[in-house]
Order: structure tokens, then sequence, then C-alpha cells
RNA sequence: GGCUGGGUGGCAGAGUGGUCAUGCAGCGGCCUGCAAAGCCGUGUACGCCGGUUCAAUUCCGACCCCAGCCUCCA
């Protein structure tokens, strides 16, 4: 029985989907005016891992995660490249989907554009205007009024006082009360504008997710997903907005991921501390490794990156390789007490980090079973392990391609915050295997000072040898 | 200031009212020509102070500290 933390009631609850075997997911996406960083990874990892679970636990899941392609940020950096907006939006959405597939997330199901979506934003502000919740201000903007919402405030756990206590005013604002929030802001010279019947405009933040979410997966769905720092005001402002325009209520389960946080602060474009996805691959060269690193953390829980866990990350994720390694998974066979506690960690709100420590025991048994000779049952336990972690989307590759695996630094488009990528093409496969022959031919003479200045000469170079009954086996450290 | 969520061994990171998390790193042993990998073994960890209890890292209260939100942010 799957159990998650509702962000709603701030307690753990037993799943039960609204209309099962179907379940409905909505997650914020990004906005594209820039590479994805790492802290968006996490987010849109997290996510798909869930997604992932869901339907290994046979739901039928509709997900749904929207692109935010217009916004004064985009506006901004067009204008500053002297490109379109069209242009820049295109060419991010393009790296965005690069990376994420290079990440291994699954695509959703629906990939909505809010630019594709305004029409119906204008309908949703018309009907909230028609219900007493938002006004048409006298600079042409549209405000949702808060106090004709009672529930407001109940996500993120706010009184109304308090926001009013708090608020900053800005010059040339035309709310009437300061937690109102914008719904449609009339169209500035030279920024991009659609009609509306509020005069030529674009939508805000908040009712883009509103009015696609609620397009896409009817006026109540079963999750919606995003990052801890959407809670408020952004998932609060799409509650009042979707209650407000149905008259229903919105969300059963509200999920929210926590940061990466770079030394003790949270990473973000604002503070300039962030690291791109490219940054990190060029880096770390294998993307599993930052799928692991994600992954080996509670999605709730802050995430410190650092090299140091990265590096703890990939010796991690290359024991589980090498336990795989030499074998040939046959069926699924045996382990069923490592599958069920690791099924137990999932369904407790997606604990992954537990999740890991059942599939470093069934590692142990396997190595345990190679070593004693029992290939078959090893074969079996290994098809296991790579059941169980592709439902987390790892341990899908072969294990010598995954340990001999190197990605070319040319391969990777850098962006400029990490400076040069510390990747060096090093040896070929065949330059490695030709040194290990001549290692085996100076072993075969007992010549120990020559085989060992040829390991050392390969471990310069990165490269890990072996030496098992079977001959050299050999991998990049 | 208000509202969230946290403080676990060298690092990362689960969890629990009283026997084990797990991973990375370290140390010892086995294996190996020597290594590596693997296996076995190994560390008086739970912010501080009180309280409840036969027993608290785990429950309760106060305190200290950290992060996040309250302005765009995944």
């Amino acid at each position: 029985m799957l159990s998650i933390y509702n962000s709603l009631t701030r307690k753990k609850e037993t799943f039960v989907p609204i209309q099962p075997p179907k379940v409905r997911m909505y997650v914020c996406g990004i906005t594209v005016y820039d590479y994805v960083h790492l802290g968006h990874a996490r987010m849109l990892l997290v996510f798909d891992m869930v997604g992932r679970y869901l339907r290994a636990l046979g739901y039928e899941l509709t997900y749904v995660r929207n692109i935010t392609d217009i916004d004064d940020k985009i506006i901004k950096r067009a204008a500053e490249n002297g490109e379109s907006i069209e242009a820049l939006t295109e060419r991010f959405i393009r790296f965005m989907r690069e990376d994420l597939a290079t990440l291994g997330l699954l695509a959703p199901d629906h990939e909505p554009r809010a630019t594709r979506s305004v029409a119906g934003m204008i309908r949703m502000i018309e009907t909230l205007i028609a219900r007493g919740h938002a006004y048409v201000a006298k600079n042409g903007d549209v405000y949702y009024d808060v106090s004709s919402f009672s529930d407001y405030g109940q996500l993120s756990g706010k009184r109304l006082e308090d926001l009013r206590a708090g608020a900053r005013v800005e010059i040339g604002e035309a709310k009437n009360d300061p937690p109102d929030f914008v719904l449609w802001k009339s169209a500035k010279p030279g920024e991009p504008s659609w009609p509306s019947p509020w005069g030529p405009g674009r939508p805000g933040w908040h009712i883009e997710c509103s009015a696609m979410s609620i397009e896409l997966l009817g006026p109540y769905f079963d999750i919606h997903g995003g990052g801890m720092d959407l809670q408020f005001p952004h998932h609060e402002n799409e509650i009042a907005q979707a209650c407000g325009a149905t008259g229903e209520r919105f969300v059963k389960y509200w999920l929210h991921n926590g940061f990466v946080r770079v030394n003790e602060q949270k990473m973000s474009k604002s503070l300039g501390n962030f690291f791109t996805v490219r940054d990190v691959l060029a880096r770390f060269k294998k993307a599993e490794v930052v799928r692991y690193f994600i992954l080996a953390s509670h999605y709730r829980s802050p995430l410190d990156y650092t090299d140091q866990n990265l590096h703890a990350a990939k010796s991690a994720l290359d024991g589980y390789y090498l336990a795989l390694r030499g074998l040939a998974p046959s069926a699924p066979q045996g382990g069923e007490e490592f599958a069920s506690r690791f099924h137990r960690a999932m369904e407790d709100d997606f604990n992954t980090p537990k999740a890991f420590a059942e599939l470093s025991a069934l590692a142990s048994e396997i190595n345990r079973a190679k070593a004693a000779g029992q290939t078959a049952r090893a074969n079996g336990l290994a098809a296991v392990l790579r059941q169980l972690g592709g439902i987390l989307g790892l341990l899908q590759a072969d294990p010598e391609e995954h340990l001999k695996q190197v990605i070319s630094p040319a391969s990777i488009p850098s962006s400029e915050a990490f400076g040069t990528p510390s990747v060096t093409a090093g040896l070929s496969s065949q330059e490695i295997e030709r040194l290990i022959a001549q290692r085996a031919e100076a072993r075969r003479q007992k010549q120990w000072a020559e085989s060992d200045r040829i390991r050392a000469e390969l471990e310069r170079a990165g490269v890990v040898l072996e030496d098992g009954p079977s001959g050299t086996a050999w991998r990049r450290a």
C-alpha cells in the first residue's frame, strides 16, 4: 500500500486515486530561457521516479508537465540576445529535451506550452471575474481578489493578515490589496501580447498552470508536484484560481521536492551558484551517476552538491555494475525478500535511499553467489537487481559498456559556469587491450616489474585492472 | 518578525522506545606474484538542557543552530 506525504495536510496519507486505476499527475516544469541546472534536474528526476513507480504499481498514469515559454525573464533575455522570444524558447526547449533524455527521463504524456494555451487562460479569468474572485484594475491588469477565497493560505500555512503585514508595495501597482496577485498583465510597448476582453496583454504565471492542468486532467486530479519554492505563492494561487473558477476541489495530493544546495545555500539562478546538467556531465562523465546521486537521498530532503558526493555516487553505482559484470541475467529468480523490502521502502513515500540499501544487500548476495560458483543463482538474482533498478531508471546499461564508457568532452556542449571540462580523452579501448596483452605476456614469464609498470601506466590513464581466473578485466576509474 | 522543514558516526544518508540500516572513505583478515574487485570482520553516531519511562537518538517541553518561503525561482 502506497503512502505519500501530502504537503496540504502535512501528513503521510495512504494513496487512494480518485478513479483507480487511473492516476493523473501534473508537475510544474521550467521556464525556458537557459540551460537546465541541477536543481531543475532534481525536480524533474524526482517526478520521473514517482511516475515510474506509480506505473510499476500498475496504475494508469497520465503525466502532464508544462513548459513556461512566456514571462518577464524570457522577454528580457531575448532582448539582451537580440533574438526573438520564439527562437530563444525553441532553442532551450531543445536543449532541455536533450538533457532530460541523457538523464534517462521518460517523456511526459503531455507537455503543454503556455503560449499555446492562452485561450483557456482567458476563459478561466473571465469565469473568475464573473464569480467575483477577480477584478480589472485601472491600468488594465486583472487581479485575483484573495479575500474572496476563504481557504487562501491553506497549503502554505500562511494567514492573510501576515501576508498583508509583510507585503512590499511596489510603485505603480494597481492592486486593491497587497496579497492579490496578477492574472492578466496588460501589454507594455514592445512586449508580445494576446488580445483579450481587457485589451492586449499576457497571462500571469500562476494562471498558466491552473488552466493547463484542468484542461488536460479535469478539475479534480490526483497529484500535483513541483519544487518546494513553488508552494507559496505559486501553488497556493493555483488552488485559489482553480477552486474559484470550478467551485470544486482541485488536487488531492500535493508533493514538493527539496532543493539542491551549494555551500549550504539553495542552488538558483538568482544566486548564480548553479551548475547546469551539462557542466556536471562534463565533469562526471556518466549521466547515470547524476541520476543515482539525486535518487540516493529522499526527495524531500535538501541535497548538497559537492564533488565528493558525486564521486561517492559514482563509486556506489560502479559497485552495482561490478556485481552484474560477467553474468548473463536470466529470468528473474530468487531474491524475493530483497524485492519485497525494496517495495516496502518505495511504498513508504518513495524512500529511495532505503530502497538502495536493499539493492546493495542484493548486490552483495550476487557477489557471494558468484564467489561460490553458483552461476545460475547469480544470474537469476542479477535479473532481479536489474529489474528493481529499472524501476528507478537505473542499471539498464551493459555492465562492460558502463564500466568502460567514456564521454568525450566534445560531445557535451559546455556552458560557461564550470570552465573547461576536466575530461581527457584517454586511451582507446584498443590501446588499453594491447597493453593488457603485453602485460599478460610479461606475467606468463613472471616478469613482475614489467607487468606492474604496464599496470601503473594504465592507472595513470584512469584505467583499473582486475586479474581474474579467466583473464584480466578493465574499467575506467 | 510570521510560516514551513531540518539538526544522526570522517563524509553521504535511512530508521527506531530496549539486537543490523546502507553507501563512500578507513582499518584488519581471506583471496592475489603484488594489486584490483569480491567476501568476512571492524568504529562506544544520533544539536543542547530538562521531563515522561525500568529503558530515549527515537515521546513531551524549552533553548541553540541551519535551510527554505513570505519578491522571480524547481
